[in-house]
Parts: structure tokens; C-alpha cells; sequence
DNA sequence: CCCTGAATTGTTATTTTATAACATAACATA
DNA sequence: TATGTTATGTTATAAAATAACAATTCAGGG
């Protein structure tokens, strides 16, 4: 059922040490430093397989991906990304699912994928700023 | 500070009376209809500014865009979209914006957008797919 | 009335993101 | 080893978005 040594671990790697979301094009540049045939399909072949095993998370308002920080590999996370910085932290947190389940149980939906990504200033950045005032 | 009729109310008019979700060239090509000459910069300003302003909301997870249907138009509802027949549905809910903030107050993040975009099947589609079963 | 400046809109080209379609290669096991 | 299945490679293209600049529109001052 599985045949020769994926990209997946490459690719994994490559989000793991990456402090800010990476493209699917720039892990394929990254990549391609090692090895210079490397085509899209196959970057995104691999970022599917890595979203779908949770192991990495694909940040739909930018067109982006992170390794997973969690030990808990499971799509549900609240996402944070500092418009500033570009830091992504996950949060875990039954709270929000809970309210989220309780506002669709109205409408009859039934959930099986969630998007949260807050856009906004980390608590870093907020400092500075508060600094560098003109 | 504003110059001649712009796009807006056409743009509008078509997500309004659209039962899905469109992207900017399916909008493209309807305005074509009746403007051949329109190109991908004029629709992508509108959209903009249509989303500024809280009249439309893109879906992040789709890369497509609706009418806001609600009379708040403040870009804090959580949307469902159903996979199966492209429904798209607002809910204005609290709860939900309540539970993001004690999350993202732990963390110091200050929040400026927000995304809550839920995939999956509506109350509809669900009925169907019970009376389809093979 | 015309000039000027500010904002919108038009235009062309390109960049960025993603996938279709098919060929090839690697294994699993019958 | 022949066969089927899946991963990977390859080529080309589709789809989504924006950069850069030109042309237009109009308000208000001169």
C-alpha cells in the first residue's frame, strides 16, 4: 500500500524549523535546493497529506502552512497570526468548539472541517507598538 | 472625493441574487455580459471595498465571495458552507466571539479579523443523504 | 472657464497559487 | 515474474490575485 520514501518528512521538516508559514512555492524552493526537478503537484500532493494527518495546518486566510505545534493532531485548533511578526500559535480550546457546536445544533449543520484564524497583533508586537508611538 | 458610479451596486446585485458563493472571475464573467471591457483589477477593488465596508464577505476557504445577508455588517459571523449544494449561511452568535476572547486573552493577542468558516453538510443535504443511502 | 490635484477606473502584463492529465517507477503479493 | 495499486515525476495549464502605469473623472480654486 506505500512505496518509496515520501517528501513527507522533508517537507515536515521544513515547516518545523520555519518560524513563520511557509507557501506550498517556498517549500518548493527550499526543497529544490537539494533537488531541482521537484514539481508543485508534488509540494501539494505532500501539504495534503500532512493537513490531513493533522501534522500540519494550511492557514486559509494566507494561503499558507505550519507544522503542528500540538500533540493533539486534530484540525480543531483556534489559529492566531500576527499581521506584524507573522508568528501562527495554535490554541486548543473546548470553549470555542462547544459555542460553535451550540450555534449550528440550531441550523442542523453538521460540521466536518473548521476554519478559526484570528488576524491580529501578538502580545510581542503589541508591546512594541505601544513603544514606537509618533 | 469619490468620482463617477463605480462597480459597487452591480457587484452587490449579483452575490445578492446568487444562491452560491462566486469567485471574482465568475463575477468577472457576468459583468462581462453586459461590459466586455471589464478586467480582474475592477473586480478585486470593489470586492475589497465591498468587504471594507461589511456589504460582502469572502470565504477564506474557498476563495469566493457572498452578500452579507445579516443588517450587522461586521465581518463577526461564523459561516457554515455546506459541501454539498454550496449553501452558505451567517450566524451572528456571541457565544462563540466570547469563547475566542477568553482563549486569545490568555495569550495577550489582539485581535483585527476574524475567520470562522465551518465545511460540511446542511440540515438539507444531511436529509437527502439519509433517504440516498446505497 | 480652465487648471490642478485627488481618487477612480481602465489596461497590460505578470505573479502567485493550484490542479489536470498522463507517464513512470516502486513495491506487495498472488 | 506478472499484475495491480499507489506514489512520484512531468508537462502543461487553469485559477486567483496583484503590480504598475495610463487615462478619466470631477471638485474646487484661481
Amino acid at each position: 500500500m506505500g512505496r518509496k520514501n515520501s517528501w513527507k518528512v522533508a517537507v515536515l521538516e521544513i515547516l518545523q524549523t520555519s518560524e513563520q508559514p511557509l507557501s506550498a512555492y517556498e517549500i518548493l524552493g527550499k526543497l529544490r535546493d537539494k533537488n531541482p526537478k521537484i514539481a508543485p503537484p508534488t509540494i501539494y500532493r505532500t501539504l495534503s497529506d500532512l493537513v490531513e494527518r493533522g501534522r500540519a495546518h494550511r492557514l486559509e486566510s494566507l494561503n499558507a502552512y505550519i507544522a503542528c505545534k500540538t500533540d493533539k493532531h486534530d484540525e480543531s485548533a483556534v489559529i492566531t497570526i500576527c499581521d506584524d511578526c507573522g508568528v501562527v500559535s495554535e490554541h486548543i480550546d473546548t470553549g470555542v468548539l462547544d459555542a460553535l457546536s451550540t450555534v449550528i445544533a440550531n441550523s442542523g449543520f453538521a460540521p466536518s472541517r473548521h476554519v478559526i484564524e484570528l488576524q491580529g497583533v501578538c502580545e510581542n508586537c503589541g508591546h512594541e507598538q505601544s513603544l514606537n508611538q509618533t
